[in-house]
DNA sequence: TTGAAAGCGCTAACAG
DNA sequence: CTGTTAGCGCTTTCAA
């Protein structure tokens, strides 16, 4: 009497969707060869092919991406780690990504830290969890657990790149590929521009978020332009909140700050400026006659105003397309993603007209 | 002598990263025991959860969600198809969505689809393929495949939500929960003001995009609401890219629409109106005297333009912001993702002021 | 050109 | 409170 114990089937916990077993049964082949017929199509007999073609169409089946992916370890998944997407500054930027993933197989991973270091280094802990390949964060200032967490992935092979920024630090090991632009040198552009129409008494007009490193950075290059020029300049913070009417508020400071009658001023971003704009207008001041405005971010709103807003052309959607790209190259080639200074363009409109 | 046969050890694929097996080891525990410590601390020693927790600080460990999910069936992937994550009106909704998600677990894989069906189509299969836990796409117009695939994600129980549209149609089966508002409605409502205001000879200024779908309903609630007050009304289609320019270009054909003078245009968006009204400001026609402009979208810019361009707020972030609170409730609950129908807002600035 | 066996990292079910 | 066993859906050797 043989012995046969009928193990006690256990509950199947399937998803409900097709799997490759399923298409294997109708095409008659295991499911090695239909897996084989999704990776190396030429290795798979013309009319077990068809078959198998036959079979995907019938069941509806589409391959489980997280199954395959922890079977061969290679993952295609791209995350990336946004101050805010909603920020038009960010949301073009997203969209390169995004356009440059699209038809590769990879996916895009989206998360966002609100300015804040401690959600950064918690949500990219959310998402090293996913096994991305690669991993695209904000900036260049992280906290030492970020930093600590990139520094790992990119020891095992992971690409990462760190977009809006470009500041290599000569022979400083352990960094990560920067895919955007030098902010002091825009600053000291921006500082350039005015200084060259004749105006001695600058202001910047600094963001009122405190983790925007890159307004603080775009704000110590001025100054040092402006200092080295031997131009007075004063610095002002703005107010949190919409960064509009923050620039309302800040109509005032920059009129009536002490010992200073300030002829020109840059700001963090082109909404900042455009409400000084408003409100120098309202009030009668004649721009750039009375006060020159040079903005950043080349947003829609000020090319429409008039006077026309000077400003910088930062490449939003270019940094989003060649992050996507060089991720790409470097996840083929399993070398480190490459660096890249991507070029921005300083705008010259009426508000900085110097024939009044 | 025994017959020890050394099988030969495959080669190790790993993919550097510390496992759960590492940190029980470190931890002198099983596998299961860290597993659990994760999903039911309560029922770990303390002692044991304390050395686990030692062990997961000295290892590095991030738990992988890929191999979780697929072992437990369940999903905390969130995938969203957006048309076009750059354009603002989306951009929020998005953060909106990320920010509903932010330490709840769950992950958002975004695609972008272009304004395309057909790549909404292949995008979504391509989402699907990393077995998403609830799907989030623009709008209720798909492809027939888009549809199909949709509907069985729904029949294995996963929330399926389309995102800004409302248009429920009664009794009819098959559909998905719908998040957002009713396009029609917004038109009538844009016709409406307009019409009391003493306009009886309209247009609507649509969008240069074919696949906007929403735009276009807008227009035809107008239509019918102009019409039904017996007042003229044409239709006039934008040129596509910019939709600055594009309304500068439309400002000719409603100044010599054939027939009809035109007194009151409303527009698919707020960037087509301001093209509009820079050009009439330009020309020296007077808005809202000779013309009256209606935008759609509260876009910061058509609020500091003088005249103001009154429109319509969309709720642009709330619609992310309920899209994740309806697919994780629904996530939780097992029972299908509810619609919801968000307020919306006619903001009636200068640009429709009846007292010139 | 196809298949068998082993295993990716984790969890569910069922003991103990 | 902890461990054993099986298996999620797929891919990787290696063998035929």
């Amino acid at each position: 009497m043989p012995e046969i114990i009928a193990t006690p089937k256990r509950q199947r916990r399937s998803h409900g969707r097709p799997t490759l077993h399923d298409v294997a049964r109708v095409a008659q082949v295991t499911r090695i060869t239909v897996s084989r017929f999704f990776r190396e199509p030429n290795l798979v007999a013309q009319d077990t092919a068809a078959r198998i073609r036959e079979a995907i169409l019938q069941t509806g089946y589409v391959p489980n991406r997280q199954a395959g992916q922890l079977a061969s370890g290679r993952s295609q998944i791209v995350a990336a780690l946004i101050p805010n997407i909603g920020h038009s500054i960010f949301a073009e930027t997203i969209q390169g990504l995004a356009e440059g993933l699209r038809d590769t197989g990879h996916e895009l991973l989206l998360a966002s830290t609100g300015y804040s270091m401690e959600r950064e280094e918690a949500q990219l802990r959310a998402l090293v969890g996913w096994a991305p390949g690669a991993l695209i964060v904000t900036g260049r200032h992280h906290t030492a657990g970020t930093c600590r967490l990139l520094q790992e992935a990119q020891a095992t092979g992971i690409p990462v790149v760190e977009i809006w920024d470009h500041a290599p630090q000569p022979g400083a090991p352990g960094e990560f590929a920067q895919i955007g632009f030098n902010h002091e040198a825009v600053g000291r552009a921006m500082a350039a521009h005015l200084l060259d129409r004749g105006h001695t008494s600058l202001a910047y007009v600094d963001s009122g978020v405190a983790e925007d490193y890159r307004a603080h950075e775009r704000g110590e290059g001025f100054v040092a332009q402006a200092r080295a020029a031997g131009a007075r300049v004063t610095v002002h913070r703005a107010a949190t909140g919409d960064a509009f009417d923050a620039g309302r508020g800040a109509f005032d400071a920059l009129r009536n700050a002490a010992g200073a009658h300030i002829t020109a001023a840059a700001f963090a971003n082109d909404h900042l400026a455009c409400g000084v704009l408003m409100q120098a207008l309202e009030q009668g001041v004649a721009v750039p006659g009375e006060l020159a405005l040079l903005g950043f971010g080349d947003f829609p709103l000020g090319r429409q105003m008039r006077p026309a807003l000077s400003t910088v052309r930062p490449p939003r959607a270019e940094i989003g397309r060649a992050a996507a790209a060089a991720v790409l190259l470097s996840m083929a080639t399993q070398e480190g993603a490459q660096s890249s200074a991507l070029p921005w363009a300083l705008i010259s409109r009426q508000s900085t007209d110097v024939s009044r």
